[in-house]
DNA sequence: CAACTTTCTCCACTCACAGGACAAAGAAGG
DNA sequence: CCTTCTTTGTCCTGTGAGTGGAGAAAGTTG
């Protein structure tokens, strides 16, 4: 199969793309209402769009009372990769044009064995997608990393958890690898991308992604766009001092929000707990497993253990009361809360509820949502497929 | 004099016009080096300008080896009006369209006389500025006023400080009385637009302006463009907690940032430390005037007082802490410091920074100037005729 | 079968814009 | 003083984007 190889040659056809990309398929008439053209020009942007094989024109819609229009979508033989490269997994997906997931592969993997081998279980899993059949090669290709990441150029710069990746060159590299376009982002970022396009964010212009997995991160969509910041580590909130002279963290510093809730110190806190003897249902879950992670701490809460929802509220005061802060400061119209911890659920999301709500100004607080992601473990790489694609949909 | 009552026919227009504005006069030649388009729809433009009276063309330059280029500027006699109300004070000037001051007054105020009595003050200065000569009437005119603004309409919405001005039309009112445009915000997004234009933050795409005076607010720019937040409350910092359980804070909770530090907090703690007999300088100053201002603790500083010193150290560790956040957090290009508490000046600075560079992330950090403004207080009413010439000087 | 709707196509006209030719005005050098 | 070169500004024509209307195509409804 031949690759997309066109690109819209002017802003028509970059909005008619995503117009088609965002409201599935459409006929002309139906475009002509979403777009400030005549219906005249119109035809003749379709008309490019349908020669240059972007879009197509497949059967008849049914009539309405009249003659009936051509449903135009775009190439359903267009196809995306998404791949959300976690601390402690990876996501791959592929999707068509429109972002639908068309397969998804999870695997467990540290991200600190470094770029190499990372890349190496990412293309196998892609060709693994792709010899299903459901892509014979992609069009374009999104990736998060964990870390900051130098956007235009595609590459993590200085990442905390990740430091063999320190300048690596993964767009470059991938784009290589997979012979099609690449854009390489902050995997908090992608989630957040993730929610707007097909989550709890549509139509949301300025809102906060909260993402607490192994560590920390926000997503910042401010005007409808990702605010990444000048070196690209906006929204890396979990070095925020969130206890004076609290635990000690990796960086160095005491009282970090990290050092005090995320995957990681939830884990260590219920371990403790555990070898305390403060909660049976831990500890018998410590000795079947050898170890403890979230989601332990969320089925002890879930059969009612006091010290699990001890834990899960203690850390739901503490992010809160962070997040208290950043929307006084950024006012959204909206927070996200994903990450591996959602499955803590309710518990978490009334903590972090009751803090924010309480310490941040009515005018702010008013009439602001706090809610869980709703596409889960999908985010990051519908947000991946839809980085690459907002980029390919632009004039060239 | 007849008023502006052109407006940029289409966006070239308006490109030409903030060029003529940021860079002051020029050539048609250097405008076009300035500008996509061709020297034919260059001049185009700019006679259609020079016709509607936006513009004039005046003089001849020195030649540079060819013939001599004639001057093209905005024309001299437009005026713009910036008022920036303050909470203890109201700042009103006169702009050419360069956004030049040419006349500026200061009146010490109270802003919760309400909008009626402030109104008539500063519709009074208005009319004693322009008795001077330096202005007919006014082309346009941007306010600031210390709290939340529903921008759009151009009214406050539940303002803490001055609750007589909820849902005051500000704008509507201000228009009728000067018979122009006028554009209304929060003051600290017009002091950060005011160092931007023509401040230590030019050419600076992403930072946040604090603004340290009664209270605390933080202007915040982001590609550009002021972020102001789903309801107009962004950067409303003053209440974010700094301090668990700290001091008792106006606006119900304990331990907010405005409670620790800022002018009223400053001025509250001096007397509290010259009463308790902990400093000799600042109890005498007490004695004279009966009170105490951060001036006077600033004076007291600067005479080598320890307990002044220690006042001011001790503020800027709180507000250090709590931008070290937000830097985590935006990662902006610059931070600049500005508001009544410069006169602090590098004593403040340093704790700040001291707590900012240790806080945050090295990467937010490593490049990452935090200065004071340089505007003073003439930052917010450039700010507010930066703001209105931005209106004006759009498509219609 | 007539009347009405909706969708799509075709065509002629307008206007924005580029790009080159050229005029105006001065500098530099012989 | 005259020639040549440089810079600035103007004029003119060709091109292509875009509009709006007429009307064809393909339905539904009574």
């Amino acid at each position: 199969m031949r690759r997309m190889t066109a690109r819209p040659a002017n802003g028509h056809q970059a909005k008619l793309l995503r117009l088609l990309r965002d409201g599935g398929p459409n006929s002309r008439a139906q475009l002509g209402d979403q777009i400030d053209l005549s219906r005249s020009k119109l035809a003749v942007e379709v008309d490019r769009l349908l020669e240059t094989g972007l879009a197509v024109a497949d059967g008849l819609a049914a009539s309405r009372g009249g003659r009936r229009s051509h449903n135009i979508r775009l190439n359903p033989d267009l196809r995306f990769l998404g791949v959300d490269i976690g601390a402690t997994s990876v996501d791959v997906a592929v999707t068509n044009a429109e972002l639908e997931i068309l397969g998804h592969l999870n695997q467990p993997m540290d991200v600190r064995e470094g770029p190499v081998a990372v890349f190496e279980q990412v293309l196998s899993m892609a060709a693994k997608l792709r010899a299903t059949g459901l892509a014979e090669g992609f069009d374009g290709a999104g990736i998060g990393v964990p870390g900051p990441v130098r956007f235009p150029e595609g590459v993590p710069v200085a990442p905390p958890i990740m430091p063999g990746w320190d300048g690596f060159p993964v767009r470059e590299a991938l784009s290589q690898e997979l012979g099609c376009p690449v854009m390489v982002d902050n995997d908090v970022n992608l989630m957040a991308m993730g929610e707007q396009h097909a989550g709890v964010a549509r139509s949301v212009g300025d809102f906060l992604c909260v993402k607490i997995g192994t560590g920390i991160g926000c997503g910042i969509v401010a005007g409808g766009d990702v605010h990444r910041g000048v070196t690209g580590s906006a929204g890396d909130i979990g070095h925020i001092q969130a206890v004076p002279d609290g635990r000690p963290c990796a960086c160095g510093n005491r009282g970090c929000l990290e050092a005090h809730f995320s995957g990681a110190a939830l884990a260590r806190d219920a371990v403790e707990a555990a070898q305390q003897g403060l909660s049976e249902e831990l500890a018998s879950r410590l000795a079947a497993n050898g170890t403890l992670t979230g989601v332990d701490v969320a089925a002890a809460a879930a059969a009612g253990d006091a010290t699990a929802l001890d834990l899960i509220r203690e850390g739901g005061n503490r992010v809160g009361q962070v997040i208290a802060g950043l929307v006084s400061f950024f006012n959204p119209g909206l927070v996200v809360i994903g990450g591996g911890v959602t499955g803590l659920g309710h518990n978490l999301l009334a903590a972090i509820r009751t803090q924010v709500y309480r310490q941040s100004l009515p005018l702010a607080t008013g009439n602001l949502p706090i809610v869980l992601g709703e596409l889960g473990p999908t985010a990051g790489v519908i947000g991946a497929a839809r980085l690459i694609s907002d980029h390919l949909f632009s004039p060239a």
